[in-house]
Formats: structure tokens, sequence, C-alpha cells
DNA sequence: GTGGTCTAGACCACA
DNA sequence: GTGGTCTAGACCACG
């Protein structure tokens, strides 16, 4: 599996765990229905508590990413969002302006910014291309 | 002052307040010899406790991005290093990564997502120029 | 038969189960001698595990309250001592508080209180009449 | 301070803790405004974690009972509950329902059920009455 | 075997 | 001093 802790980020480690689940659930490397490692195999492969493992799944599905059910296991759940239209745009908002906001502090232009927006958004169809194909197999 | 706090982010507000000082005097928006806003003024502004702001300056001082004189204030000194342009743009494309992220979870197409930055660039643009003209008086 | 689960109610699925049974033995509703449901139409009626039910019966075993005769079933032992009266009174005491605690937070007054009592107390009633008449099948 | 533990009981102690707080703010012992413990000093004195207090207090806060505020301490808050009216019914009903069952699985009639409400209502009035004169002193 | 909970210890932000 | 968070270990319910 691809789950790894960089233990120099500073960074919690039940965060780094759900943030790269996230990201590969966004980027189609995992796809509805797929199965998360098990707890406990994947806190002793990174060498954590159980619990930590736990927190980082159980936080996937507070934003539903995921569905936990005891006894079988974790699977990527279909992204039907059950939010609000009007939650929905304001937690875009928010993603976008954090994004902005570090632009800001780097001194980005608005021009320089929209290149990389495109940029990285041309990486992440590629991504969403090859997770089609892979489920054609 | 540019400096400004968001109380929902859940990082530390000293944090804050150090990492913004540091990209501006990084990307050439304060320039060694520039003073930084007393304690007492800022702590005030930012509705914290002065000791918040002065850990945040004392931080700064460790890593050598200011000098803290007693009795004069916080001023950038001149040993300071820019950002090299490598590590900034991977910063900006990781903020941007992060918001498209969120934007695949929410289900946003490409053309909503950069019409969400086109608008949020507006409001952005606004308060600049706002600030400008506030920084007259 | 009147073993009833409540799922939101926190407490473990096999524990709900004997206490049910403890209580209907101390109170008179079963008798020694009488037979316990089998375990296997128990457990589909409850949607639970066999051994969920398993482990009730096991429980109530150590506890003496039951015997399990392997190829008959679950009998009540006659062994059993009826909770004695300032206990049961005890129970439906805290019961009856914990009811009243919720009711204050809730700023209700005595009159609103007793309503739903009573209200409350007409459904128990008519859920009794028609479990009455389900047993007649 | 009247918080105590009973180590066989089997409930969490952070159960505990809040239960007691819970009953005694709706008794009146405890009034609005009134401050609890601080979370170390209390868990030293019933000799648990520190976490251990500051989950009972956090679950009260959920609750709406109690306010946290952090350099300051936790004190009883104003009781106007935040809820919609359907929830706050649901609510009630849960909690007489609650003792309903109980009593139903002790076999008590309906009368002896109510006998004990009205029993047990009258020793929360007076503890009322005397949480009022208390405040006048 | 699965996930869930309670308690604990260490460390952090803040006043 | 205050409360808050992350990680951990032990135990439990359930399939």
């Amino acid at each position: 599996m691809f789950i790894e802790l960089n233990y120099r980020s500073g960074k919690a480690a039940y965060l780094q765990i759900a943030e790269q689940v996230k990201y590969a659930a966004a980027s189609g490397s995992l796809l509805p229905g797929d199965s998360l490692p098990g707890i406990r195999p994947l806190a002793e492969r990174l060498e954590v508590n159980r619990n930590t493992v736990a927190k980082a799944y159980s936080e996937l599905e507070k934003e539903g990413i995921v569905e936990i059910i005891t006894g079988i296991g974790c699977i990527i759940s279909k992204s039907n969002s059950p939010l609000k239209k009007s939650v929905r745009n304001k937690l875009l908002e928010e993603a976008v302006d954090a994004a902005l906001v570090q632009a800001h502090h780097l001194q980005a232009s608005e021009d320089e910014f929209l290149d990389i927006v495109r940029k990285r958004m041309k990486t992440f169809s590629k991504r969403d291309l090859r997770a089609k194909s892979d489920s054609k197999k």
C-alpha cells in the first residue's frame, strides 16, 4: 500500500494518513468500493498505535470519504456528498481562499497563480484517466 | 500592516504571525532594516495576548530572520536569504493541490473550480486596495 | 417473547439480553423450570450473531440464573432468588431520577413532564396489547 | 467538592463525573455561573488522568450544561437550551421511555410508577427551593 | 479476525 | 496557572 509517514514533518501522524487517503481518492488511485488496509496491519507497518490509524479513518468517515463497517473494514464510499449546496460552496471557497492566501504571502501574481492551478489540474486529470483505464481491466 | 490571523485554521496564533513575517521577508516585501510592528499594538489589533506576539518574534529571532533590540523594537536582519524559487514553487503547488483535492471531493468540475478561483481573486484584490487606502491614513 | 434490543443505548447487546432475562426471572415473570428461546431463533429475531445470544446465556449461567443443558436448551434454575424489594425500588428511583434530570435540563415543567409520562405510558400499553395478540399466533 | 467516583460500578469514570455535575446542576446545587473545579486539581483528587476529567467536562459542554473557557475554567452555563422544540421533545420522550422500560422490566404497575415519579419530583423541588434560598445569601 | 472505547502520559498554546 | 491535542496501551463487543 502507498501510505507512508514522514516523521520529521511535524504534522500529526493521523492527519498524514487521512490526507494521503484523501489525495489518493481525489486523484483516482482509489476508487469507490476499494478497501483500505485494516487498522491493525497498517498500524503495524507504519509503527504507530492502532488508535492513530483508527483516528485517521474515523476522520475520513466524518468527511464522508470512506465508510467504516465493524467486522468488515474500511471502504471508499461513493462520493455522493450529503452536503447542502450552500455548505458545499462555502467549503470550496475556503479551500480556494487558503491557496490564495498562501500565494499572497509568497508574492505570487494572479497570472502566476492561475498558471499553477491549470498545471496542477492537468496532473489530476491524467490520474483520473489512468484510474478509469485501470478499472477496465 | 499585512498580518492577519485565521482563527479557524487550527494553526497556533504565534506560528501564523511568524510565518507571515517570514514569507514577507523572504519574498522581498520586507527588507533588511525594516521595522516590525510593536508587540503591544500588534497584540491589540489581533486580539491576542502580548505573550503570543512576543513568542512569534522570539521564534523569528531564533531562526535569524529578525533582531530584537530592547527599547527599540524588532527589525529584519540582513543575513536573511530569500526562499529558493524551487521551494517557493513547491509551496505554491502544495497549496493549490490541497484546494483541488477538496474540490474533487465536493465533485466540482474544473470550470466551476476556475470560476470560484477568479471570483475569490477579485475579492482579494478589492481587499488589497482597501488595505492600501487604509494605510494612507 | 419479551426481549427487545435498543440499538442506540450504547449498551452491549449481550448485556441487554441477559439483563432482561434476569429482571423477568427476578420479578416472577419467568418461573424456575421455564424455557428460554433457543439461541438460533432468538438471534435471528434480534438480528444479531448467534455468538451474541450464546454469550448472554452463558453470562446468565455464570450468575446462576439459568442452566444450559446441551441438546435441550436453557431453563430458569430454581435456586434463583428474586430481587429484594428495596433493591428493586432503588433501581426504579434511579431510572425516574435520570428522566427528571434530563427534563430539568430541557427546562420542562412538572406538568409537562407528567403529561409526557402519561402519553408514553399509553403507547406502551398499546404495544403490550399488540404483543399479546401477536403471541397468540 | 461533591464529586466522587465509585471504582466498582463498572461505569466509565468520565461518565460518573459528568453525571454528577449534571445531577447537581439539575437539582439546584450548582447554579448558572458557578465554577467547576479545575481539570487538574479534580483529576488529582479523584486519582484519574487529567484527560478523564477533561472528557467529562467536554461532554458536558457538548450537552450545553457548562461552558469551558481556556485559561479561565469551566462554569455552569445559563440553561438556554439552543435545541429545536422537536428535538427537545424527542429527547424528553426518550428519557421517559428509558424509565418506563426499566419499570416494565421490574414489573412495576402504572400506578406504582406514577407514585415514584411524584415522590422523586418532590425531592427535586425541595432542592430547587434550597438552592434559591442559598443564592440569597 | 474486525473496529470501538476508556484511560493515560507527554507536550503545546495561551493568559 | 488554564484547557487542548496527539499518541499509546489495554480491554471490549462483535462476526
